[in-house]
DNA sequence: AAAACCTGCAACCGCAGGCAC
DNA sequence: AGTGCCTGCGGTTGCAGGTTT
C-alpha cells in the first residue's frame, strides 16, 4: 500500500508514520457524531488529505477508524493500568492467548490496542519480577551476559526477535552448515508475548548444535543485534560467533534440522 | 551536556470474514 | 458461485520522550 510510502527497496523502512493533527481529529469526530461510526471510506473522502509528512498523504478509511476507537472515542479511558487491571489481563492471556478482541471485553473503557500494548509492556518485565510464576529465573537485571550463560526462561522473556545468522551469511567463522539455507529466516518474532514462541520454547528440547543469531535483544542482556545464542540443553550462550562443533551435513541437506518457530514448515 | 539506550504507545500492514450485488 | 468492498483483527514498526551512561 504505497499511500503509506517510504518502503525501500531492502524494506527495512517499510513506513512513515503520520500523527494525526487536531484539526484532522476534530473533522473526523465532527463527521462521526454526524454520520455515525462505520462508511469509514465515506469519511475519509470527507477530510482533506493530510501534510506535514513531507508529501500529500491522502486519509484512509482504516486510518479513521482506527483513529476513532483507538483515540477519539469519548469512551475510551485513558488512564494507566491499575495493578489488579494488570494482573487481570496477565490472567485472560493466559486464558484466551493473544485474541485481544475477546479480551478487551473484559476491560470496559479500553481498547484492544491498549490491551495489546500493555501486555507487551507486562510481558517484557514480568520474568524480572520476584513474583513471576517461574522460580528458576535467576540472571539479575543488568548483569552483563555477553560470553554468559542465561536461563532460557529468561531468555524467553527478554527475546523480541531472531533469525538465523544474516550477520555473518559473508563470512566463514558464521552459521551452523545446517542452518545455512535458512539465512535471515526468521525464527521468531513478535516479541515475549507470541504464544507460538513460548509454546515452541517450552515444548522443544536444544541440541547443542544448535547456533543462531539474535534479532533483537534488549540491552541488558550484553547481548546485541547480530549476536549468536548457542543452545545448549536448558540454557543458552550469547556470543558474537558461533565456534561451536557442527554436525555433518547430509548429502542432499535436506535431512538437517530446521528451527521452525512458526510452525510453518520449512518453505522459504 | 551530549549521546546512547530503553520504553511505551500510536499507527501502519496484511489478511480474513461478512455482506451485497 | 464469483467478485469486490467494507470492517475487524492481530502482528509489527516507527518514533517521541524519558532514562542512563
Amino acid at each position: 500500500m504505497e499511500a503509506y510510502g517510504a518502503a525501500n527497496s531492502n524494506n527495512k523502512r517499510r513506513f512513515t508514520k503520520c500523527p494525526w493533527g487536531r484539526e484532522e481529529d476534530d473533522i473526523l469526530t465532527a463527521h462521526v457524531k454526524t454520520h455515525g461510526v462505520g462508511n469509514w471510506n465515506y469519511i475519509a473522502d470527507h477530510i482533506p488529505g493530510r501534510t506535514g509528512c513531507g508529501f500529500f498523504l491522502s486519509f484512509t478509511g482504516q486510518s479513521c477508524r482506527l483513529r476513532w476507537f483507538n483515540q477519539l472515542d469519548p469512551k475510551i479511558d485513558k488512564s494507566p493500568f491499575s495493578e489488579e487491571e494488570q494482573q487481570k489481563l496477565l490472567q485472560l492471556q493466559r486464558e484466551y492467548g493473544n485474541r485481544w478482541s475477546t479480551i478487551v471485553r473484559f476491560f470496559p473503557g479500553r481498547t484492544d490496542n491498549q490491551i495489546k500494548n500493555q501486555y507487551h509492556v507486562l510481558a517484557g518485565s514480568q520474568y524480572t519480577k520476584a513474583s513471576s510464576p517461574s522460580s528458576s529465573i535467576t540472571e539479575p537485571v543488568g548483569t552483563p551476559l555477553n560470553g554468559g550463560y542465561i536461563d532460557l526462561s529468561w531468555y524467553r522473556s527478554t527475546v523480541s526477535s531472531f533469525e538465523v545468522g544474516s550477520q555473518f551469511s559473508n563470512n566463514s567463522t558464521g552459521v551452523a552448515p545446517h542452518l545455512a539455507d535458512r539465512i535471515g529466516t526468521p525464527l521468531f518474532s513478535g516479541g515475549p508475548s507470541s504464544v507460538n514462541a513460548e509454546t515452541w520454547l517450552a515444548a522443544r528440547s536444544f541440541n547443542s548444535f544448535d547456533c543462531m543469531s539474535l534479532g533483537n535483544v534488549y540491552g541488558h542482556l550484553g547481548a546485541s543485534r547480530g549476536d549468536f545464542m548457542m543452545l545448549d540443553g536448558n540454557s543458552a550462550k550469547i556470543s558474537e560467533s558461533c565456534p561451536v562443533a557442527l554436525p555433518t551435513q547430509g548429502a542432499d541437506g535436506g535431512d538437517l534440522q530446521f528451527i521452525d518457530f512458526l510452525g510453518v514448515g520449512t518453505s522459504e
